[in-house]
DNA sequence: AATTCTATGATTAGCCA
DNA sequence: TTGGCTAATCATAGAAT
């Protein structure tokens, strides 16, 4: 009843001792740096990976237009082969390959599709990284990656609440593919379900 | 002589139209996100790499305890090679492993080291990425390594304007080295001084 | 391409449910 | 481990340099 809340307060930047308050410090943090990666991609079309390992050595990673494309073109331009890394740089998202992809995939699990799974590669093509926390938030991300395809804004708008309420999905993505070279890898990264070591 | 500042107007999340409005948004944003990933990684003891190419092109990237530490540890856990996997999870920086390299870098470059290079190891070895911008900043992120490695911290705060203040160094640094895996690499990464493509 | 200034918008530390 | 709350603290859009 009373408000006994104590409001934010200056924290020190060195490691946080408790156990527990570096665990949900963690938390909050993590889903705020991968809120300002999504934004900075956004806003101003960068190619963005984010990669953070938690001090429990789980591997949590964002990245647009997606992890392994932002990492094979770090890495070929890493290697001083400018070409290649040409190659990967115009693996760049632009609308209309977003479309065409996304009109494969809707095409190719056609008869077993769900309205659901429709919104789900949208947002998949447009690079954004969905966790299990965030399917609950009330996404701008979400948002702004409909937006940003241009298209059933309204309509996903309305479906979003239903479908971000049915829980399941996104949990029980398949095993990591192994990463393939400039192949455009799936554009959707998550937690791992597993601990690793 | 009047105020004339408008203040942080709310900004849609969507690419910004404009050319130099979206260079600054940039660059400043860019900054930001670096700053959170630091502190990320300081207060939770995460491993973080952050690789953002800019809308020009221009890669930028970050890490703790490197970038190259992080993406091996990534590629590994990735591959699902578990033991080299916890290998690189090991490379987590522990204080003596960091005193141990940083007076073989000393060592190594002895008689040509000035105190500036000194400085440049401790925070390099902190894992702290500083690029062209972040030198010109009283940074926090410079206090907090040097506050990790828990020595000369007094003696580096009063350097740390001087060499700051002299430029060059951190802009001319040799074509980066290419990529080994779980080697420890050079801890430093900066902003690419070419343009791709 | 980056920095400064300032009013605001956004993030989040500490507590609980 | 996550979510909501509240009140600080922090980040940053816009304009100009």
């Amino acid at each position: 009843m009373k408000k006994l809340t104590q409001g934010r307060k200056k924290i020190p930047v060195e490691c946080i001792e408790d156990a527990n308050r570096l665990q949900v410090c963690f938390s909050k943090r993590r889903k705020g740096l991968v809120k300002k990666a999504f934004e900075l991609s956004v806003l101003c079309g960068a190619q963005v990976a984010l990669i953070v390992f938690s001090p429990a050595g789980k591997p949590y990673t964002y990245g647009h237009t997606s992890v392994d494309a932002v990492l094979d073109r770090f890495l070929l331009s890493y290697s001083g082969d400018v070409e290649a890394e040409a190659v990967a740089a115009s693996q760049q998202t632009d609308l209309s390959e977003l479309l065409r992809q996304e009109e494969e995939l809707i095409k190719a699990r056609d008869a077993e599709a769900r309205r659901g799974k429709e919104l789900q590669a949208e947002v998949r093509a447009a690079g954004v990284w969905i966790d299990g926390d965030m399917r609950h938030w009330e996404l701008p991300e979400l948002e702004a990656a409909l937006n940003a395809l241009e298209r059933v804004q309204a309509e996903a708008a309305m479906r979003a609440h239903e479908i971000f309420a049915q829980d399941a999905m996104m949990q029980q993505t398949s095993a990591p593919a192994r990463r393939t070279r400039v192949t455009r890898p799936p554009a959707v990264m998550k937690r791992w379900p597993w601990t690793p070591r």
